[in-house]
This record gives structure tokens, C-alpha cells and sequence, in this order.
DNA sequence: CGGCACTTTGACAGTCATCAATTACGGTGG
DNA sequence: CCACCGTAATTGATGACTGTCAAAGTGCCG
């Protein structure tokens, strides 16, 4: 793919946050203003990007903060090396970029896994609207601080967890996402490669396929390239020593909502 | 210490944000309606906290973030077996507990590593001193923004970084706290220990040891006990694989601002 | 002075990275 | 439609870094 490593911005659009799928966590609209001035209340442009095509780099001039409407986004920083080290995965819903804002300057690189869409939040005007909008104001700061929890949650498993462990936290964390937009939290679908989760695992390429596939023995799991069906989510949570969801919980194999 | 695991509140009591060492950076007043309304712009409350004591534990209700003015905070976290891994070191101008405004429950447990004073801000007073003050909110976005950085940083040195490596990014990090306070960036008073040392950079005392008397051995240090002299700061920055803070590189033992 | 926690040092083992080779898959072109 | 190629994934063999266990040394405080 020829077109890795350019900044692009395609099909840039004024559009309105009633048809964006994560509508109910915008940041980018007022919905106490709602109705007469939707217009003023919405500060967002859409943007659209493909697999390999990237948001921003690291060292870019720090002007908007990207919301993930849908698709996957991936944040990497490079080592002086040139090895690429994933810092985190963006699904919808997410924020990308909020670690910019005190230095300025983006300190990673935003790059789409799949044809993801987003919402461009300029952050002078999202400071504004916070201003004049205690909602707006709670969302923003609720999405700051679950990126910190996020990080800190990411801490520990890097400091305390085997690969196993992690690999099982990994998966647990995808389920959770599918199950939040709506699909069944067994049925994994992975917009990234091996090498992108042991990156972003702190594990060689080689250990996350043999966790995988030493899981899928033990009837865990199912794994089939990038779908990924999860037999039993109570064995993967205790393994991940992490408590399952009460909403999940319930059933080891179940339907969801669907 | 027989006071572990007790939440205290000694010595709470209202105080001018005038008197606050780290004022510049201060979240809990709005300096453009100063004089004046002095009182009504502060929404702090002071708090001292001994070694061992605790600020709150995870699970605890969150209602304040806090300061540090001065002294040295630790956040940690237990895993199911009971053991502790530590998430952040804080220091004088670093804001604690911003991790739990989305959850509603502080995250990590805070404990004090010396005496340590701190700034209290009831979090729903500071929200609305936001909505009145641009200033704060840009210092508290800014705090923050710096909050998910630093994770970040440390999500890079835990997925990539040696033991060496690790533990020269931990001191080069304690130098760059040093010297942003006014002291020497060569000379550090280590305000944890061993353990915690290799607890926060997912290492076994033992290594956290052997490293730093290597790095002694090496002549890059010059260590005793609690006491870390960085005789050369350049190498233990090559070693780290981060460039050097250009206000301090110049020579690397130097006397500093003093 | 004695207990205690912290630190250091040594011996050893285990997890996981590295190197290497094979297999599977997806996209491309004939 | 099929052959081909390149990338990704898997599997195996080996070894290194670092954790674990153990013991001695050091400083601190009662």
C-alpha cells in the first residue's frame, strides 16, 4: 500500500451530529442548544480515512482533537530505532489525540486499521463550546479521564500480567467494545495484525500466535485468522484475573443482543 | 508504621492560594478576578499527610482531585494475588485522582512516600470554577493532557525499554523534577524505595539493584542508599534513548539554577 | 544492643524473545 | 480460473534477560 506515511484529508464535509453514530457521547454540539441552533451547537467536520492512511504524525502542530465515529484507529510511537510501538486501539466513541494538548504537538501517529470515519474537533473552538456548555464540558472531561483510566488499567497489565494474561485481557477488552456497539461480546472480529497486538502487548510476534493457539486448545477459544469466537468468557476473565462485566456475565456462551 | 490503610485528614484548613508553592500551575482559584474576590476564587482546602497515610483507596467515592504542593505522593493498585504495582510517582504541581472523575470511584489508592502537603478540589466546585474561568479550565485540560503523556511515555518504556534502560528513564525523570523545582538535575533524593522503584518499572528489586550498581560500576553514577548522584548525564540520557532537555544538556555535571 | 526492614549479591530457573523454516492466505497477473 | 508472489501466521529450537529463591550485609530505630 503506497500511500503509508501521508497525511491525508479526504472528503472533508460539514455534516450533522444527529447522523453520527456516537451521537449520544459528542463532544462537538450542544444538544441544550439543540434543535433551533443546531448549526452553532456543532463545531465538528467529518473525515474519512482508509486502511494505512494516517490522522496526524507524531510531531504534527496540535490543532483538533478526532472523534471515532466508526472503524479503527491505531496510535503508535516510534523508538529511536525505528521500531513502532502501539500505544493504543481507537474504536468508535473513542478520543484520539488528547495527549497533544498541553505539549502542543501530537506525540504520536494516528493511523487508520480499516476505513474508519471521524469527527475533527478544533480544540480552540471545543474549548470555547466547553465554555458555554456544562455538558459538553462533563463529556470532554469524561473522555479525558477514561483515557487516563484506559492507560493506567494498561499500566498494570504491563507491569503484572504473563503474555497469557495479557493476551486474555486483550481479547476480554475487544469483547467488551463489540458488546458496547451493540454485537455479540463472543464474536471477535480483529482489525489488527499479530504483530500489532504483541506491539501493543509488549509481546513478540510468535508469543501472541502460541498464546492463541495454546488457548484454542484448551477450548477458550476459536481462533480463525482475524475472527476470534470466545467459547468461554468466564475462563478468559479468570485467566485475565479481571472481574466480567455483570451486564456479559451471565452465560458463558450467549447470544447477545442483537 | 501501624497507621497503614487508614484514610486521614489531618490538618485540613483553609488557605490563600498566595502561599501555595506551586500557585503558577493552580487549579483551585481564577487569578483574573484576583484581589479582590481572592476568597470566593479559591475553592482549595490544604491537607498534610505523613508516610504510609493515605490521601483514599481505590473503591472510594470520588469527590476532589488533588495537588501536590509539596512532598511525594504514590498511586498503586493490587491485583488479586495481593500484590502491589504502582502506577505514578507525584510530585510538587501533579494532580492526583484524574483517573476517577469518569468512574466515580477513585482507581488507584494514594499514599504519601514523605510528609506531604496537598491541595484538596472538591471536583464539582472546580468544574464550575471552570465554567467561569478560562484559565482553569486551560490549566485543568493542560494537567490532564499531561496526566495521559506521561502514561503514554511510560506505555512506550514498559513495551520497549530494558531493564537498564527503564531505570535510566526512571532517573532521568526524577533529574528533570528536580531541576523544574530549582535544584541540581545531578543530585537525587530518592523519596521511594527499591522495591517501589522496580514495582512502577515492572522490575524485581533485585534487578532494580544490580542496575543501578552497574551504572555506578560504569561511572554514569554515583549511588548511596537514597542518595543518586548522576555524574553523567549524557550517557544515562543515551542509555535511556531520550534526548536531553536542552536547558539542561549543556554540560552533563553541572551546577544548576541554585 | 537487638530486631527489623531494606539493600545487595549470588545461584539458578523460567518465561519469553530471537532466529529459522514452514504453512496459509490474499491479491495480482497471466 | 489458476498460478504466482509477498505478507502474515504458525511452529520449532535455542538462548538471554530477568524473576525467583536464598543468604549476607547495611542502616535505622526502639
Amino acid at each position: 500500500m503506497g500511500n503509508e506515511g501521508r497525511v491525508v484529508s479526504i472528503s472533508t464535509r460539514r455534516f450533522s451530529c444527529d447522523e453520527c453514530a456516537v451521537s449520544d457521547e459528542c463532544l462537538g454540539r450542544d444538544e441544550a442548544s439543540h434543535e433551533s441552533h443546531r448549526d452553532a451547537g456543532s463545531i465538528s467536520s467529518s473525515r474519512v480515512i482508509r486502511r494505512g492512511e494516517r490522522l496526524f504524525h507524531c510531531g504534527d502542530p496540535f490543532d483538533a482533537v478526532f472523534i471515532v465515529r466508526s472503524g479503527t484507529v491505531k496510535t503508535t510511537m516510534i523508538t529511536s530505532e525505528g521500531s513502532e510501538q502501539i500505544i493504543g486501539f481507537y474504536g468508535p466513541g473513542d478520543v484520539i489525540g488528547l495527549d497533544a494538548i498541553e505539549t502542543g504537538r501530537y506525540v504520536c501517529t494516528a493511523e487508520a486499521l480499516d476505513t474508519s470515519s471521524l469527527c475533527a474537533l478544533p480544540f480552540d473552538q471545543l474549548c470555547r463550546l466547553c465554555q458555554k456548555s456544562q455538558p459538553v464540558q462533563q463529556r470532554l472531561l469524561g473522555k479525558m479521564s477514561s483515557q487516563i483510566f484506559t492507560d493506567v488499567a494498561m499500566l498494570l497489565a504491563l507491569g503484572q500480567k504473563s503474555a497469557e494474561q495479557r493476551i486474555a485481557y486483550f481479547l476480554l477488552g475487544q469483547s467488551r467494545k463489540q458488546f458496547r456497539l451493540g454485537y455479540s461480546p463472543a464474536e471477535i472480529n480483529l482489525a489488527m495484525s499479530r504483530r500489532e497486538i504483541g506491539s501493543y502487548l509488549a509481546l513478540a510476534v510468535e508469543t501472541v500466535s502460541r498464546v492463541l493457539t495454546r488457548l484454542q486448545g484448551a477450548g477458550v477459544l476459536s481462533v480463525s485468522r482475524n475472527r476470534i469466537d470466545i467459547l468461554d468468557l468466564e475462563v478468559l476473565a479468570a485467566i485475565a484475573d479481571q472481574p466480567l462485566d455483570p451486564e456479559i456475565a451471565p452465560s458463558p456462551r450467549l447470544t447477545a443482543v442483537h
